[in-house]
DNA sequence: TGTACATCAGTGAACGCGCGTTCACTGATGTAC
DNA sequence: TGTACATCAGTGAACGCGCGTTCACTGATGTAC
C-alpha cells in the first residue's frame, strides 16, 4: 500500500523513477503472491484461499507473506481490486472496436461475458456472492465502475446518433431517474439513464446465469442467446439498432 | 432419505398413516437442525456453515447430527432444496392474484425479490456463486425450476389474450429458440421462448445486483426502479402490455 | 398383558487436519558518511 | 572507495482455534410373540 513510504522515497510522486533491486523484487514477489492465490481461487473458490497454501506452493513460509499483505483480507481486496481492473480493461478495449453504437455494445457485453466465462471464480469474486465477513474497502469503488461507465460512454455518444425511441417512464420513477441522471450522465435524458441502469443489472444477470450453471439443461447455443440478448438489451437502453440486425 | 425403509414401513406410498413418537421427534429434531443451520446461514455465509456450530447451539453432540445428516453437504442439500421451494412457493402464490398477466408477471418478480431480500444468504446460495466442491444433486432440479415454470405459466396465458408483440429473431438463434420451445412450452411461438428465457435471466440480474450489493449509490428507490424495469422484462418476453402502463 | 429382543438417538473421546497470526531471530541488501 | 549502521525479507517455532468424521458405548423407545 505504501511502499513509498515504507523505503524513505519522496512522498506525493506518483511512482518512483529508478527502482532499486529490492523494490524491483518486492514488486515481483507481491504479483507472484496474487498470481498463485488467483490459481487457487480458480481450485477452490474464495472461501478456502488461504495464506499458508499460497505460501507453501511459492516455497515461503507463512509468515513471510505478512510482509507483502498484512492479513488475508488485504490479499482478497488485492484480488478484487485485480478483477475490476481486468474486466473494467477488457470491456475498455472491446468499446474502442469500431462501428456503430449497438455494434459496439454488444462487443463490450460480449467481451465481459467471454473474461467471465474465462475467470469464473474471479468473476464469482466480484459478482457473485459477497464473502460473507469481508467488507469491501474503498479502494474497490472506482474499478467496480468501469464497466459501468463503459456502458454510459456508449450511450452517451448513441444519444448524439440517429433518432432514439426514448423509453417511457412512469411517475413514481421519475424523481429517482432525474437523480440518476444527474449522477452519471447530466447530458442525457433520466428515462434513457433509468434504462440503461436496469439494463446494466439484467447484463450481468445473462452472464451470471451461464457462469453459474442455471442455464444447464435450458440454454445450449449460449454465444447465439447471448448475442440476441445483449442486442435486445441495447435496444431496451435506447441504444440506436442498426438496420440489418432487425427482424 | 430413506427413513420409511430403514424403520421398515412400507415402501412405495408417499407417506405413514401413522407416525409413532419416534418418528414424529425425528422430523422435529431435523426441522430444528435445518432452522438453525439457516440462521448460521443468514449470520455467517454458507462456506461457513459447520456441524459442529449448529450441533453445539442446539445443545447437542456434533456427533448426533450424523444421525439426521449423512454429512455437511447433505445438510447443504436439504438448505438449497428448501430455499428453492420457498422462493418457488412465493412466485406461485403470486401468480394466482388476479389481474391481466402483465399484472400478474410483475407481481411474480416483485414476490420473488421480496423473498430475496428477506432471505438474502438462502438467495445467495441459489443463485450466488455455487458452493466450491459442492456438487447439487440431482434432488435440486425440480424445485430449482419452480420459478422458472410460473414465468411460462404466465406467458402461456398472455399468448390467449389479445395480440401480443412478438420480438424478432435472427437466423443464428432459431434453431436454439426451436429447441428451448420444445422443451419449456411447445405451444408458444419460438421467439417467445427464447424472450422469455432471457428475461428470466435478466430479472434475477436485477435482483442479485440489488441483493449483492452492486446498487449502492446507484439505486436509491428500488421499488420504483424494479417495478419499472419487471414491468418493461414483461413486456420484452411478450406478455401482453396493459394500456396504462404505457408512457 | 408381559417379556425378550431389536432398533435407534444421543454421548464422549479421539483422529488428523488446516487455518490466521505473532514473535524473536538471522542474514542479506541498501544508505550515509 | 570503504566502513558502520539501518532497513528489510524471510525463517521457524509456537499459540489457540475450529473443523468433519469415526467409533464403541449406553439407555430409551418400539416390536414380536
Amino acid at each position: 500500500m505504501n511502499s513509498e513510504q515504507r523505503t524513505g522515497r519522496s512522498a506525493g510522486s506518483s511512482g518512483p523513477v529508478v527502482r532499486g533491486a529490492r523494490e524491483r523484487a518486492r514488486g515481483e514477489i507481491t504479483a507472484a503472491i496474487k498470481d498463485e492465490a488467483r490459481r487457487q481461487l480458480a481450485a477452490d473458490g474464495a472461501a478456502k484461499l488461504s495464506l499458508r497454501a499460497v505460501a507453501r506452493e511459492l516455497g515461503m513460509v507463512s509468515s513471510a507473506l505478512y510482509r507483502y499483505f498484512p492479513s488475508r483480507d488485504d490479499l482478497l481486496t488485492a484480488l478484487i481490486v485485480d478483477a475490476y481492473d481486468s474486466v473494467g480493461a477488457a470491456a475498455e478495449t472491446a468499446a474502442r472496436t469500431g462501428g456503430d453504437p449497438l455494434t459496439r455494445w454488444v462487443a463490450v457485453c460480449s467481451a465481459v461475458r467471454a473474461w467471465a466465462l474465462e475467470h469464473p471464480h474471479e468473476y464469482a469474486l466480484i459478482y457473485g456472492s459477497p464473502v460473507p465477513g469481508y467488507a469491501a474497502p474503498q479502494t474497490t469503488v472506482a474499478p467496480a465502475s468501469r464497466v459501468g461507465l463503459v456502458l454510459v460512454g456508449i450511450a452517451r455518444e448513441a444519444r448524439c446518433g440517429p433518432g432514439t425511441a426514448p423509453p417511457g417512464l412512469p411517475g413514481p420513477l421519475r424523481p429517482e431517474a432525474e437523480r440518476m441522471a444527474a449522477d452519471l450522465a447530466p447530458e442525457l435524458p433520466p428515462e434513457f439513464v433509468a434504462a440503461l441502469v436496469a439494463a446494466w443489472a439484467q447484463l450481468f444477470g445473462l452472464i451470471s446465469f451461464e457462469v453459474f450453471g442455471q442455464f444447464h439443461r435450458v440454454v445450449e447455443d449460449r454465444d447465439a442467446f447471448f448475442a440476441h440478448a445483449a442486442a435486445r438489451l441495447g435496444r431496451e437502453a435506447g441504444i440506436a439498432p442498426s438496420a440489418a440486425d432487425r427482424g
